[in-house]
RNA sequence: GGGCCCGUAGCUCAACGGUAGAGCGGGGGACUCUUAAUCCCUAGGUUCAGAGUUCGAAUCUCUGCGGGCUCACCA
């Protein structure tokens, strides 16, 4: 059974999906593989009848601690604030650092069908006094906590320690405070110059009532307050997390013994490696989600995460391989199964759940989108390629009936993907380029009956000029046939002519792209003859001109 | 050092207890017209190694080897 009906299936009662997010920076590829799992989970659950509530939750009062996102000027007074009062620095019109970011997730998130019932703000939640009762708990059972991070994690606290961050009222930091002494009302704080090494307090020493978003939990202890609050059932969280005596081994431990729940099911899933390597915002190219958006569809992007089971890793190099096309072809052979036609290959075994799911809409009628006509991507790369070709008309002949609005949207799409993929993707075999300069050296190679038929080629080509594609193609064939010359060899001299390569698009179009006079010339340059007897055409014309004579 | 994942045909992966499969690539063939399409044929791989459980293991257990990621300050 497909992984996330498998978790639907021993769950009982309705049930909370949450995650949550610090809106710090750049969103990258492989932080939406989280997003897609838990909609998937609620899909599942909702898919078997089981009510259940998604929620998403915006860690926006998390301490600002990107540098590099930051105007110099900004650094010394903005690390360490809270997230949600840091200006935007784009300045276009968020209420803050953390609003222009999230908004960046939220819309990253809603273009690939999930949509949580409630985004939840932690800047809102705190003021609203909603966790107040949990910020007092944790305070009378301090030890307890320190007990548990050094049980849990080895992680030794300082005497005293108080398991709260109280935002500074001279400096606005929250990275940078340190709390002692709780004595049921107030706690004293000390904006310490160099708790952290990524900002500075201003020393600021006093007392303060932690209450109403005058103060934030340590991160473990908000994320085990969050479960209590909305009653969260279930949590999937990276492996990041999920290590043995990491962060969630610290709050289960903490929500059981000091907020007396049970945490929610947990589901750790693998991360996404680009090239073998962990995805990095700041280096090489495709890490970004936006530059990967360019070349996937949201569907495609679904497929790609949700298609393993979750603790695995996927490995995504899209760089100069056919793993983008792949996607793809295996999205298509899912529609065509889910369509009831014939379909190459074996399939998933849960290929028809896999399908549903990776569907943009929840609701779609599955046959009625699995029946839309979609070229293959590569079909689309190569007709992209050749220039003054009329691709949706190639497309509406090769269906054979006229496109479906949806259809004509899906063409659409994927050849923007298909821009976007030779843009900065293909492999050099998916790139054709004619060789406008000179004969490709590898023409030395063609043979005398195809050298021969070039210039039969050549010659009627220029008696009756070919008016379009069409002409082109049956004039080749004509010409074959008269040489008899087999038609493979035949297309393979005009590949290896104005390409360097043996085979290519369909060589009727190609040639109707060029100007005549052009492909004349080259014809007669491939076949070996002098195309201006004396003329200086350049050396690589020169030299293959000789060897074929000799 | 702890945790997780992986190690199956050249590549990407599927089979997760019952005679090892697919896609792509490669090789061979067909094709007067989608020539990077379409169709047919072809891969004989000690399923990393060893031990164990079982009537039977790629599939479960243990050990080892190799690779990857991750955690150990903060969030």
């Amino acid at each position: 059974m497909y992984w996330a009906d498998e978790l639907a299936s021993t769950v009982d009662g309705p049930q909370v999906v949450n995650d949550s997010k610090t809106p710090s920076g750049t969103v990258h590829v492989g932080s939406l593989r989280g997003p897609v799992i838990l909609d998937v989970i609620a899909r599942a659950l909702r898919d078997r009848g089981v009510p259940t509530t998604l929620l998403y939750g915006v860690d926006d009062m998390d301490p600002m601690d990107a540098q590099a996102l930051l105007t110099p000027d900004a650094v010394e007074r903005e690390m360490g604030r809270p997230l949600s009062r840091v200006a935007d620095q784009v300045g276009d019109c968020h209420a803050s650092y953390a609003r222009h970011h999230a908004q960046i997730f939220i819309d990253i998130f809603d273009g690939l069908g999930i949509r949580p019932d409630r985004y939840y703000w932690m800047s809102d939640i705190y003021p609203s006094g909603a966790l107040d009762p949990f910020i007092r708990t944790a305070l009378d059972r301090a030890e307890v906590v320190r007990d548990l991070y050094r049980r849990i994690s080895r992680v030794e606290r300082p005497a005293g320690w108080l398991p709260i961050s109280v935002v500074c009222h001279t400096c606005g930091k929250v990275g940078t405070t340190l709390a002692r002494d709780w004595d049921g009302a107030t706690v004293a704080f000390e904006c310490v110059p160099d708790y952290v090494t990524w900002a500075s307090g201003c020393g600021t020493i006093g007392r303060i009532a932690p209450f109403g978003g005058a103060a934030k939990l340590p991160w473990n202890l908000e994320w085990a307050a969050q479960w209590s609050l909305f009653g969260v059932t279930i949590e999937p969280c990276g492996k990041d997390l999920a290590t043995a005596g990491g962060s969630r081994d610290r709050s289960d431990a903490l929500a059981r013994e000091v907020f007396d729940r049970e945490p929610p099911r947990n589901l750790a899933y693998e991360f996404l490696n680009i090239g073998g390597r962990k995805m990095s915002t700041s280096k090489g190219r495709g890490a970004a989600a936006h530059e990967i958006a360019e070349v996937l569809p949201p569907e495609q992007l679904r497929l790609l995460f949700l298609r393993p089971r979750p603790n695995q890793v996927i490995e995504f190099d899209p760089d100069g391989t056919d793993a983008v096309p792949r996607v793809f072809d295996e999205f298509d052979r899912l529609a065509g199964a889910a369509a009831g036609r014939e379909v190459k290959g074996e399939l998933p075994a849960d290929a028809d759940r896999i399908f549903r799911y990776a569907l943009l809409d929840p609701s779609a009628d599955v046959a009625a989108e699995a029946s839309r006509y979609r070229p293959a991507f590569a079909h689309l790369a190569l007709l992209a390629q050749i220039p003054g070709v009329d691709v949706a008309g190639r497309v509406t002949a090769e269906k054979g009936t006229e496109l479906s609005v949806e259809e004509r949207r899906i063409l659409e799409e994927r050849l923007a993907a298909v821009a976007g993929w030779l843009d900065s993707y293909a492999p050099e075999r998916a790139r054709i380029e004619i060789r406008r300069d000179a004969l490709p050296a590898e023409a030395a190679a063609l043979g005398e009956d195809q050298r021969a038929w070039l210039g039969a080629l050549a010659r009627a080509a220029e008696e009756t000029p070919p008016a379009s594609g069409d002409a082109w193609q049956a004039l080749i064939f004509a010409v074959a046939e008269a040489a008899a010359l087999p038609a493979g060899r035949a297309f393979g001299a005009l590949y290896v002519a104005f390409l360097g390569r043996t085979n290519g698009p369909r060589a009727g179009w190609l040639l109707a792209s060029l100007e005549a006079d052009f492909v004349v010339d080259r014809l007669r340059a491939a076949a070996g003859w002098r195309d201006r007897p004396g003329g200086n055409d350049g050396a690589a014309g020169g030299r293959d001109t000789t060897e074929a004579v000799g």
